[in-house]
DNA sequence: GTTGAAAAGTGCTGCGA
DNA sequence: TCGCAGCACTTTTCAAC
C-alpha cells in the first residue's frame, strides 16, 4: 500500500493521534477515541507502542517565559578553535542552564545555541562568565530575539 | 521577604510544581503533593491561578522528529528588503508548516526561523518555493544541523 | 487489532479548620 | 489559605470478537 510520506510503521491512526496530541496532551484518551471513531483501548494500545517505539519521548508543560522573569531569548553561533574540542564543549554548555539548545551544525558556526535569560544583565553574565570561559569557544555571535512571532510543533499529515 | 529573584506573585511552592510539571506533564498531582509534602488539593488550587495568570500556555506531546521521518533541522536567516515587511512575511510564513520557530531579531537577519523537513529534496522545496517566494524575502542563509546535543526547558530554580 | 466494560487510580469540589 | 473526604472522570486491563 502506496502512503503519502514514509512514516515508517505508523498508519493514518498513529499520526492523527500524535498530531492532537502534540497541540495538547492533556485531552482524555476517551476524547481523542470519540473523536477518531474508536474505542478508548485502542488509543491506550497505539500510544504504549509508539512509547515502547522510541517516538514519544514524553510531555512537557509549556510556561510562558516572560511571566516567570526571563524576558530574553537569543540565539548565539558559536566559533570553536578545533572541531574535536566539540564533545568537550557540549559537557560544558550543559552545565550552562540558560542554555536549552545546543546543535551541531553546518557553515560558519561550528556550533549554534539557543539560550533564555532574564534581563540583559543576566545575558552578559552568561555570555561573559559562562560561556566564553568554556576551553575552545573563541568566540561568539549573539542574536537577540525581540519577537516570536512564530512557536509550534511540526505538523505531520 | 527578600527572594533571589522577581518571580512575580510566584512563591517557592509554584516554582517547584512548573518545575516538575515542565520536564514531565504526565505526573499526577498527588504525586507532586506527595514529594512537596502539601496536599493535592494545594496543588489543584495553585495550578488553577497560574493558568488564570497566563503563565501556563499549556502542554505538549513532545516526539522524536527522526522516528517519524522528519531528518533535518535547520536554522535560516531571513533578509527583508524593508523592515515594514515584517508583518506581512510572518503571515505568509505562518503557512508554511515547516516553519516551527520565527523571530524578529537584531543583528544582521531581519528574522531567524527554525524549520523542521523530511530530507534534502524537502528542505530544498521549502526553501526554493515556500520561503523565497514570499514577498519581501531578499534572501537567506541557511544553518544545518547535524546534531541536537542539548534539548531542554528553562531551569526556574 | 479492536471492542466494551470492569477495576484501579486521579482530578475536582465543597466543607471545615 | 490549607487539608480532608466524596464524587466524577480517566486510565488501564482483559476476555471476547
Amino acid at each position: 500500500m502506496e502512503k503519502k510520506h514514509d512514516n515508517f510503521d505508523l498508519d493514518n491512526l498513529d499520526i492523527q493521534i500524535l498530531s492532537i496530541l502534540m497541540n495538547d496532551a492533556s485531552i482524555p484518551y476517551t476524547e481523542i477515541a470519540k473523536k477518531l471513531i474508536v474505542s478508548g483501548g485502542t488509543i491506550h494500545v497505539r500510544m504504549k507502542k509508539m512509547e515502547e517505539m522510541g517516538i514519544i519521548r514524553g510531555s512537557n508543560l509549556i510556561i510562558n517565559p516572560q511571566k516567570v522573569g526571563f524576558d530574553i531569548t537569543a540565539f548565539l553561533g558559536i566559533y570553536l578553535e578545533k572541531g574535536s574540542q566539540y564533545n568537550h564543549a557540549v559537557e560544558q554548555l550543559k552545565q550552562v542552564k540558560e542554555v536549552v539548545e545546543l546543535h551541531y551544525c553546518t557553515g560558519a558556526y561550528s556550533m549554534f545555541a539557543k539560550i533564555i535569560c532574564r534581563d540583559t544583565t543576566h545575558l552578559r553574565k552568561v555570555l561573559n562568565e559562562d560561556i566564553q570561559s568554556v576551553k575552545g569557544i573563541q568566540r561568539t555571535e549573539t542574536i537577540i530575539s525581540l519577537e516570536e512571532s512564530i512557536k509550534r510543533q511540526i505538523s505531520l499529515t
